[in-house]
DNA sequence: GTTACTTTGTGAAAGAATTGACAAGTGTAA
DNA sequence: TTACACTTGTCAATTCTTTCACAAAGTAAC
């Protein structure tokens, strides 16, 4: 790879396709770095730089066409790329996460989802069945899983996500609000909720000074 | 205020909250900045740099009282006082955020549900009863509400909170795939799970380089 | 009490990220 | 065809963040 590209522009990217993707619904053909940077509320050059990072997809006078940034970024994403994905934790979360993967017209497919509750055994989740945490094994043998969904307590997080990497799992998207302590070569991308109130509510408190 | 402090340091503040629980829980008395770091694998500087923006809560020679500092940084976070949250949208992701805000040991209460649809009317959300949208303004007059939680899809977002906005509310939860447009002295946290997914999905593309 | 060790708090240095500025192209209209 | 306005890509300047390094102050053991 040429050079290490910051987490900080990779965490800008969604955010530019979503507003190209608005852009692409509303019929607008060419947008420059400057009516997006007001749309947005970042900076122009912000945009430029971000962008230069993976190559020009500009014209000078003309700025940016808008159905081609959007599907170079989309690439760059990698939305283009089927993955599967499992969901560990059936509970009020699993739910919303593996409604919210089946319903947003992403490249994620959920092909398996499991809990250690016997009662859920067999119920729907989408279109797939729930299985128990020990089938894991048994499933990751036979199926091709690019990333598992963590929403179990915290408790159980850490020896789940051992044994899934064990068997091969190499990305996680964890919601239990525990750090995972992984080897090198695993992605893991936290939503820890718990942080993310706990920061709303020190910028609550600040209001009132 | 004397010195505004970074949205970097106080984004870290949960995580250090997190492991000083562990510990207390553990019955840890004493902890060093360097113990912590080999922990939570930051550096013992930043810890010390982080935490000297609100005092010094450590001694040379000792280190950190891990209940003293536990309890600070709660305070910091203000985590002591008491926040009225209704959530706005009753789907998956809201039974998700409703249960959580209940079940954790947290310094919010929700007191109110609102869904557009009526066939929800009434139904029981943790201990409260759904209402429908346009009983909001009714319903802020009455109650005391610190924080919105908008579990709502994309398009029906921004109107709900420009209208809460109008009544009162001053602090978003926002998990709605949009950025919502918001005059000085509003806090917003957004929680875009897309965006992160996003992010995700780039990084396991690297993987493969 | 003395000595050796530990550890904080903090100013300064180093590193990263963002913003500014402009040369070099491109579109547009006459 | 020319002149003018616009806009990118990019280098440089600035700002923000993180790390380093150490004096000052404490602990702990004898």
């Amino acid at each position: 790879m040429e050079k290490e590209i910051s987490q900080a522009v990779i965490r800008r990217l969604p955010r530019y396709y979503r507003y190209l993707g608005d852009l692409l619904h509303a019929g607008v053909e060419r947008i420059s770095s400057n009516e997006l940077s007001a749309k947005m509320h970042v900076t122009a050059s912000q945009i430029r730089q971000d962008l230069n990072n993976f190559g020009g997809f500009g014209q000078q006078g003309y700025g940016y066409n808008v159905p081609y940034l959007y599907e170079e970024i989309g690439k760059i994403l990698g939305l283009n790329q089927k993955h599967n994905v499992i969901v560990i934790g059936v509970g009020n979360l699993g739910h919303a996460i593996a409604n919210y993967i089946s319903f947003e017209r992403l490249s994620f497919t959920m092909i398996g989802a499991f809990d250690v509750n016997p009662d859920l055994k067999g119920k729907k989740l989408g279109n797939v069945e729930v299985q128990m945490i020990d089938e894991i094994p048994e499933f990751l043998a036979s199926h091709n899983v690019d990333l598992a969904a963590l929403t179990l307590p915290r408790e159980s997080a850490e020896a789940v996500a051992q044994k899934l990497i064990a068997h091969g799992v190499k990305a996680f998207w964890n919601f239990a609000h525990v750090d995972l302590d992984v080897p090198e070569g695993i992605v893991v991308q936290n939503v820890h909720l718990s942080d993310s109130l706990m920061q709303l509510s020190y910028n609550i408190n600040q209001l009132k000074d």
